[in-house]
DNA sequence: ACTAATTATTTTAGTCCCTAAAATTTTAAC
DNA sequence: GTTAAAATTTTAGGGACTAAAATAATTAGT
C-alpha cells in the first residue's frame, strides 16, 4: 500500500529523528524539509504517545536553548522473538532505540502445525516476560520473526519450512495468549529493518541485505521500504542457480543454488565430506563450524578450497545482483567472509570481475558480523515503521 | 522522486483512464476510488489541456447519460525516435493513444561524439516533420529512445557504447534544434513504458521486460513506476552471469553473460561457427538472422543446439529473476523464444526446474513479437507519465 | 406533453494537512 | 533591566480531497 503525504511525512521525520538522536525540531526542519509548524504538530503527537521524549539543553549561546528530542529508551519496551536455525526460540527485549534489556532462549519441540509453533512461541514468551518481572502494559508490543512466508501487514503465515502450508493467523494467535499487539515478520526482513533504522547504513533508503548463516536470506530495501514481492516471497537469493544444471544439489530440488556452496551448512557438509568426516546433526551445527574454523586457523585441517569456492561464488551472485538492480548498497551479514582478509579479497576480485563495467566499485559494500541481537532491534524497527505506515 | 498525493492522484487517473477509454467519469470513480467531484476537478484538467477528449454517448436506459472520455487521437502527436542496433535513426509519429501515423528511417553516420549523434537525430527529426508536412504545433512532445544511460528527468545522457562518455545534454540539443519540448530515455525503459500503457498487460504495475534483441535488455516496473537503479543503470539483464568462470567471453569484458549466449548477435555467432561460415557485418545483422531462420525452418541447416541452448539460459536467467524478485509479471520481447514451440517448451522446462518451488507457476509470462512501433508507443507513454508525474 | 424515476455530473461546504509568516518564549550578554 | 538571538509555537491561509446536496439530462409511463 502506498503511504499518505502524511504518513510519509511522519516517517520521514521519525526516521530522521532516530538516525541523528538526540535532535532538536530545528534541526528537523533542516533534516526533512517540512516546516516548523508542521515538526512542532508531528512531535507533540510522538511526545504524547510516549515514544518520544524531550531532554532539555543547557545552552551557551544567546537565544532560547533547544529542546533535544529522543527516541523514549525506557518507556515502551518491545520483545523481538525468533527462530534459530538450530531449533530454539531466541526471545529478547529491547526499547524503541534497540538497545537489549534482557534475552531468554527456550528449546521447540519439533511440530508439523504453524498453529503449534505460534503457541509454542507464546509459552515462550510468558515465560521470558515472567522471568524478566514484567508487568505486561511495560510491553508496547512484540515482534516475531519467521523463516517463511509472512505478510507482516496482517500477521499471516502462508509457508514455512518442513511445516505444513498455512495459512495460519500467527499474530494473532501470539497476540491473543498474552494480550499484547504481535507484528510478524520474515526473519531477514527483520534484519534488514534493523540496519535501516539502527545500522551504520541507516542513512540509506536503497539497500539489499544478505545473511550468510545455515542458510542464504535477502531483504531488499527500496526508496526507504522493505519490498516482498508480488506473492510475498522475499527474496529468494540462496536459490538462485550459481552453477546451473552440473552444480551441487539443493533441498530446494534444484542444483547449483548459491545455498549449496555458501550457506554455512553447505560449507560444512563440503568440509566434512573433504576430511572424511560425518556431517553433524542438524542442531550441532553452529558448534561445528565453530570447531571447523579454529581447526582451520590452528592449521590443523585446510579448508581454504571450500571457504574460497563458496566466497567466490557469494561474489559472483551479488556481481549479478549489481549488475541487474544497481542498488545503493550492499550489506552482507555472516561470519565466513566477514572473518577473513584472504576471503575479502576473493570475494572482491569475483564481484569486480563480474559486474557490468560501468557499475564496479560504485555500490556501497558493507560486511558485518551475525548478531543475535538483531533479530529484536528488526522487531523495535518494525514497530516504530507501524507506528505510521500504511504496510 | 516520490510523487505527491496529487500527482500519484492524477497519474492513476490518467492509468486508468487509459487502459478502458472509452470511459466515463462515473467509471472512473470505481476505478480509482477518489470521489466524482475530484474526478470532475482531474478530467476538466486533462480536457483543458486537450489530452482528453469528451464523446457523447447515445443512452438507452433512464437517467442522464454518459459523458465518454478517450485520449484525444488528434490534437496532440507525439514523435518517438531511437536508434535501431543496425545503425539507423527510426523515427515514428504516433497520438496520445499509441497510434502509428508515419515512419521514416535515416541512416546514421558514425560518430564518437554523443553531442554529434543528438545533431544527427535533430537533423532527421527536422527531415522526417518536413515529410509529413506538418507544422510544429501540431507536434506535442518528442521522445527519444537510446541504447545507453540516461537520466529521464533531466534528458541527460552519461554513456552509449562505442560513443565517448557524457555528459550531454541530449534532450536540451534536440529541444532547441526544433523548438519542440524534448523528453529522453533508455531505449529498453520506452519498451516498458509501453506495455504498462499500452500493452495487453496494461494493468500491470509490477513487471519485468526483457528484450532480446541484437543486444538484451530489461527494465523494471515496480509500483506503477519505472526504477531505474541508485546509478541510472537500467537493469543489465544481460550481463549477469549465467555460466560463471568458465562461459564464452562477452564484449563487456567477463564471462557467461547470458548476452553472449542468447542475444540475437550471440546466436549469429554461434551458428556460423557451427556452419563454417563468417559472421555478418554488424548492419547486417538483421538480415543475417532472419536469413539463418528461414534456412533452419526450411531444414537446409539445423541450428537447434544453438537455438535450445540460448533459450535454456533464458529460462534459467529469468528463474533467477523471478526467485529473487518475485515480479507479478514478467514480458518477453524477441523473435527467437516467442517464435517456436519446440523453444517455448525448452524455454518453460528451464524455468520450472530453477525456480524457486514456491514460486513456481505463479509469475504471469508474456511472450510478444518485437515491434518497431512500440519504441514510439514508448515514447508516447513517457509523454503521458510525464504530463503530471515528478520523475 | 407532462411527470416521475433514474442516473451522471457538478457544486458546495467542510476537513485535513500543509506552508508562510508573525508572535512568543527563553536564553546569554551587556 | 534591556537587548539581541535563536527555538518554538501560534495564526492565517491555501490546496486537494470528501461527503452530500444540487443540478442536469435522459427514459418510461400516463
Amino acid at each position: 500500500m502506498r503511504l499518505s503525504d502524511q504518513e510519509y511525512n511522519r516517517l520521514l521525520l521519525l526516521k530522521k529523528l532516530r538516525a541523528s538522536e538526540p535532535v532538536a525540531r530545528t534541526d528537523l526542519v533542516a533534516l526533512t524539509g517540512l516546516t516548523g509548524g508542521t515538526i512542532t504538530a508531528i512531535t507533540a503527537d510522538l511526545v504524547n504517545r510516549g515514544i518520544v521524549i524531550e531532554e532539555k539543553v543547557a545552552s551557551s549561546s544567546p537565544g532560547r536553548p533547544r529542546v533535544n528530542l529522543r527516541i523514549n529508551p525506557s518507556g515502551k519496551y518491545v520483545i523481538g522473538t525468533t527462530a534459530t536455525g538450530d531449533g530454539h526460540v531466541l526471545t529478547e527485549i529491547v526499547n524503541l532505540r534497540g538497545e537489549s534489556l534482557g534475552v531468554s532462549t527456550a528449546k521447540l519441540r519439533t511440530a508439523t502445525r504453524i498453529e503449534d509453533l505460534a503457541g509454542q512461541f507464546a509459552a515462550a514468551l510468558d515465560n521470558a516476560i515472567a522471568g524478566w518481572e514484567l508487568r505486561r502494559e511495560d510491553i508496547f508490543r512484540i515482534g516475531v520473526g519467521l523463516p517463511g512466508i509472512v505478510d507482516c501487514r496482517t500477521g499471516i503465515v502462508e509457508q514455512i519450512v518442513t511445516y505444513e502450508p498455512g495459512p495460519c493467523d500467527f499474530g494473532g494467535i501470539v497476540s491473543r495468549a498474552l494480550g499484547i499487539p504481535t507484528l510478524v515478520d520474515n526473519n531477514i526482513n527483520l534484519l534488514a529493518r534493523a540496519e535501516h533504522w539502527y545500522g551504520a547504513g541507516a542513512h540509506t533508503s536503497d539497500f539489499t541485505l544478505i545473511n550468510v548463516d545455515l542458510a542464504i536470506g535477502a531483504a531488499l530495501y527500496r526508496g526507504g521500504q522493505l519490498i516482498s514481492g508480488a506473492h510475498g516471497i522475499a527474496s529468494e537469493f540462496g536459490h538462485t542457480k550459481i552453477v546451473p544444471d552440473i552444480g551441487r544439489p539443493c533441498f530446494c530440488g534444484g542444483r547449483g543454488c548459491l545455498q549449496a556452496y555458501c550457506s554455512v551448512q553447505s560449507i560444512i557438509e563440503q568440509s566434512c565430506k573433504r576430511l572424511g568426516r560425518a556431517s553433524p546433526a542438524y542442531d550441532g551445527m553452529n558448534a561445528c563450524f565453530d570447531g571447523l574454523l579454529r581447526e582451520h586457523a590452528s592449521g590443523e585441517i585446510d579448508i581454504w578450497p571450500v571457504l574460497e569456492q563458496a566466497t567466490h561464488y557469494l561474489g559472483i551472485a551479488v556481481a549479478n545482483h549489481v549488475t541487474m538492480q544497481d542498488p545503493e548498497a550492499v550489506i552482507i551479514l555472516g561470519p565466513p567472509v566477514a572473518k577473513m582478509d584472504r576471503l575479502r579479497t576473493t570475494f572482491f576480485a569475483a564481484l569486480e570481475q563480474n559486474t557490468f563495467p560501468a557499475l564496479r566499485r560504485r555500490t556501497k559494500l558493507y560486511f558485518k558480523f551475525a548478531d543475535k541481537s538483531a533479530y529484536a532491534r528488526g522487531a523495535a524497527a518494525m514497530v516504530l515503521e507501524h507506528v505510521y505506515a500504511a504496510s
